[in-house]
DNA sequence: GATCGCATGTTATGATATAACGTTCGCGGG
DNA sequence: CCCGCGAACGTTATATCATAACATGCGATC
């Protein structure tokens, strides 16, 4: 997959078709695609932008879902941890992984005016960061890489 | 300056030099290197290690600096805003800068067992994720990279 | 010597996150 | 059958991180 997410496409075909992959990943793999989880799934994609824990629990409750922080919390750090979605460290929020297929390591493009959130790839264990790493022998197994800047739209509109 | 951090220094010496090098620069600039502001970058050059803004609250108030969370954060704001200190957001915590000359495009180097932050270089709109931005029209700012794993010392330990 | 900018002190509150414990429900073993 | 177990969920309470808003002090400038 290619970064994505600034320009326009076919939401909700592509909700749909993540739905589907997910689902079919907990099948493969015995998780529980549970209501919440699903729902909360639904509604981080139903979006390109980071929202946080307390949004979505927003909308669950309205939905009645559940109305206390635990539910939103649990099913974020299942999708989290299962590769579904991924956390936005600088922004305290989450969104739907652009990437279901093939491994992630995910790297953000995060608009600092609108809040769209792209997902782009990065390969942060190679390069500089991989090379000082390694030189002071520091295993790293996990990174996180967040680039905060304008997107395409929001520049036209701050230029104008 | 390379990455360090894991390696003993001599910490005496780094913090001196740390804190004569910021002075300057703060006169060179017009700013003010208060007394609480000055304090706080101690505490910070005093350890490699992330510190919650109540860590270093706890020490600053233990001191008669101030008791109250906006001390600490408004000391930590002007260090990070002008590039003394960063914040990791993954521990939401701060560091000392180490790579007080130049240009900082820092990325760190996280201990995921004893919380030991080592300072990287890297150059983020290089590489892949530069070739992402730029293809769908993204401008870069500011970068954060943050890599999770072992330290050399907590590899050891572990395997032992 | 008035005023202004900036740092600081203080109160209060907002925002994010988790601990702890009880309940429910499906499922495999006795 | 029904018991026990594990996983998810519901709820209460609280921990942790961060800032809004307003008052105070102090030195620079006019």
């Amino acid at each position: 997959m290619e970064t994505k997410g600034f320009e326009h496409h076919d939401h909700h075909h592509c909700i749909a078709t993540s739905l589907r992959t997910v689902e079919e990943a907990c099948k493969a793999q015995g998780l529980q695609f549970t209501p919440v989880r699903r729902r909360v799934l639904e509604i981080l994609l139903s979006r390109h932008q980071a929202m946080g824990a307390y949004d979505i629990l927003e909308v669950l409750s309205a939905e009645g879902l559940g109305s206390q922080p635990p539910v939103a919390y649990r099913a974020l750090d299942f999708l989290v941890a299962n590769g579904f979605a991924h956390k936005i460290e600088r922004l305290n929020a989450f969104v739907a992984c652009g990437n279901l297929d093939g491994d992630c390591a995910p790297a953000f493009l995060i608009c600092r005016n609108c809040e769209k959130v792209a997902e782009a790839q990065a390969a942060p264990t190679d390069g500089a960061l991989g090379a000082s790493a390694a030189a002071v022998g520091f295993v790293i197994e996990r990174a996180v890489v967040e680039a905060v800047g304008l997107c395409p739209g929001c520049q036209e509109n701050s230029s104008a």
